[in-house]
DNA sequence: CAGCTTTGTCACCGGATGGTGATAACAGGC
DNA sequence: GCCTGTTATCACCATCCGGTGACAAAGCTG
């Protein structure tokens, strides 16, 4: 069943755009990235499909106007957690995973467009990958200890990691409701995963690598 | 093109069933989750559709038994890291990170499988999840030491952590080439990768949590 | 009023999908 | 030989897909 009727035949094009961008996000979020279609997207949007052609040229256009729409929904969401230098590099990535953390579990469009990354022909969501990344380096940038990083941490290594079991945890809580054997369900469930991750952080720094 | 051109016409069951759960592994590591149905897993093995619903009851059976097949390769390349108790924690966690980047890296089709268990329906890959739930555990449990576990470190937690970003590694290599922004594509850069995962464990017993 | 652009709607196309019923080729037992 | 059951093939169905061309209605300009 469509969430939006299609009672509104007011001659609105700005309306109807942002009806279908609202639309697409609501099917990635709930039916993931297969069910996306040009058909399932106009019926969601309660428009004609034929207005998917002419405002945003096919998907492609679609998607290309949710990555920037999501993109700024993520850098408002990280902002949040931290907007200003951290004063020690420990803190720093302790902000990072937990800014992180907060704001896939805040928002499952994120989740579900990872998700869709993995398993989707190249090339589709390229628009999501630039603008993501984008955002998260800017803000990496924006809250970057004015110190130097200490000598003997791979700093980009560690943050990788520690972003990957983050992503992990996301897409695995979306699909079974665990990570590999941790269940993933209730706030404690994810505090203790929190409180685990600020422990590891903490150890990198401390154990040196 | 079909990699098997239906050439073989003699009258053996067993053979083209055999034939069928090869093709689907080669569409699902070759073109991902959305690219299996019934009529182009038909085509690829070189048989008609038919067949598929006699003899696997649809696509859901020939999941099943796929997941079977692939069980167990996961559980023969886990066996080549270690088979025996390790004698340690840390070697234990070490020796369990290594055995499962080698064995996903050695083996595309487990990628494959966990970013379209990230992107389907839940249900339909459903046997994928609990056979290789199952090997795992039975892997853990094997080479896990006698030693009690050190106090004061979630080791549930910590393994579920490192797996999570081990398959996020994975996955992100397959999709883009790079986790994040960690370049993971040539063997040196996997090495890179495994050295800090390597570092990460040490530190987190060395640490405490 | 006429003329034109924009916005929205409908009908249709070729092709692919999942699924099924009828039928042909081959094997073995009698 | 003939009969029966298994294996494999073909033809067909309804349905969905992405995509396009034609057309009705609304609004704006003259």
């Amino acid at each position: 069943m469509p969430a939006t009727d299609r009672t509104d035949h007011r001659r609105d094009r700005d309306a109807t755009a942002a009806r279908v961008i609202a639309a697409a996000a609501t099917i990635l979020a709930r039916d993931g990235a297969t069910a996306l279609g040009v058909n399932a997207l106009a019926k969601e949007a309660g428009c004609d499909k034929q207005l998917i052609y002419r405002y945003f040229d096919g998907l492609d256009g679609v998607m290309a106007a949710l990555g920037e729409a999501v993109a700024t929904r993520l850098a408002s969401r990280l902002a949040e957690a931290r907007n200003s230098p951290a004063p020690d590099w420990p803190s720093f990535s302790q902000s990072l995973a937990r800014g992180l953390l907060a704001a896939c579990r805040a928002d499952p469009l994120l989740g579900r467009i990872r998700a869709a990354e993995f398993a989707s022909p190249p090339g589709r969501l390229a628009p999501f990958v630039a603008a993501r990344g984008q955002v998260l380096q800017d803000w990496v940038v924006r809250t970057r200890p004015a110190l130097p990083p200490p000598a003997g941490t791979d700093i980009p290594a560690l943050h990788a990691l520690l972003a990957g079991a983050i992503e992990a945890a996301i897409l695995s809580a979306a699909a079974s409701g665990a990570l590999v054997g941790l269940p993933l369900q209730t706030d404690s469930d994810w505090a203790r995963l929190e409180q685990n991750l600020m422990a590891l952080i903490a150890a990198a720094y401390r154990g040196g690598g």
